[in-house]
DNA sequence: TAAAACCTTGGAGTGCACTCCAAGCAAGCG
DNA sequence: CGCTTGCTTGGAGTGCACTCCAAGGTTTTA
């Protein structure tokens, strides 16, 4: 049975499975996976659409990640949900891929990222505050027909 | 030719065309679009999918929005930004309609989504720093590449 | 050594939130 | 009155980000 995403990750198990140290970091896609949270499924895509750096192999062609793309990871997956399209962190990806010379576009990358992201925060505290006024309204309905009732 | 959202709305137009007093407050389907910068077509499909009112219609069958409409996109705009899915609103529009005795339920709706929006906030505040950090070390990197240069 | 669990591939399928289309009425202007 | 622009409908299409499948090879456990 394929390994899906075990979301529901109930009261911390015995342990997190802490990474190896460097040298001996080999991990299967499968500890990947408890890792990232992500698919296997999903893992592999990112590799076809050229999101991940080149993955070893074992002798036998099975995936082996190190350290480094557990780091790669999470930085994707904090890019991801500042809601960047996977094209954007492709085109980063590319980027890293062809060396010193894109660095300055790199760096333009990220702040532009970094400008989206403040932008989004200050959105959803707008939103918060249209939502707690929502919510003392209900509350004060409901104290009030609490109130009729008594 | 269908109007289309006009997002990139250059430099502040001659006017943010102004909501008419409760009243005479009847718009057309693309004055809503102006203000929303939803198309007509989300607008439509808005209602075909149970998220909107009933609105009003002219005596031959064309939409027209009222204030209250207006209130309710304004609404759905600041959810919808928060990531909740539009199955969610709907089934919050439907507890509208529904009446009084679904109070405590939208209540708890609310709160529920609050929680999700400070959880966000706090998830995009976690990558503020990520990103911060990185793009540091890239302007770091930067100032290294032009001493050497020099 | 045999069973069970895990890993491989390319390609097809899914769910969401729109997005567009064609054909035909409706409205405002000269 | 005719012309242009706007609004109507149901249903089909799009783009994104996965998500799953079948068939078969690999690794681990008993």
């Amino acid at each position: 049975m394929e390994t899906t995403a075990t979301t529901a990750d109930t009261c911390a198990g015995p342990e997190p499975a802490a990474r190896r140290p460097d040298g001996r970091d080999q991990y299967t896609i499968s500890e990947v996976v408890a890792f990232t949270g992500l698919t296997a499924h999903t893992l592999r895509w990112y590799e076809r659409i050229g999101l991940m750096p080149h993955i070893d192999r074992s002798h036998t062609g099975q995936r082996r990640y190190t350290n480094r793309d557990l780091d790669w990871l999470d930085l994707v997956g904090k890019l991801r949900l500042t809601g960047m399209p996977v094209a954007g962190m492709v085109r980063y990806a590319e980027m890293v891929r062809e060396g010193d010379h894109t660095y300055t576009d790199r760096f333009e990358l990220l702040e532009a990222t970094r400008r989206d992201v403040r932008e989004r925060i200050a959105e959803l505290q707008d939103t918060l505050a249209v939502l707690d006024r929502k919510i003392n309204f209900y509350a004060d309905a409901g104290r009030a027909l609490a109130s009729e009732r008594s």
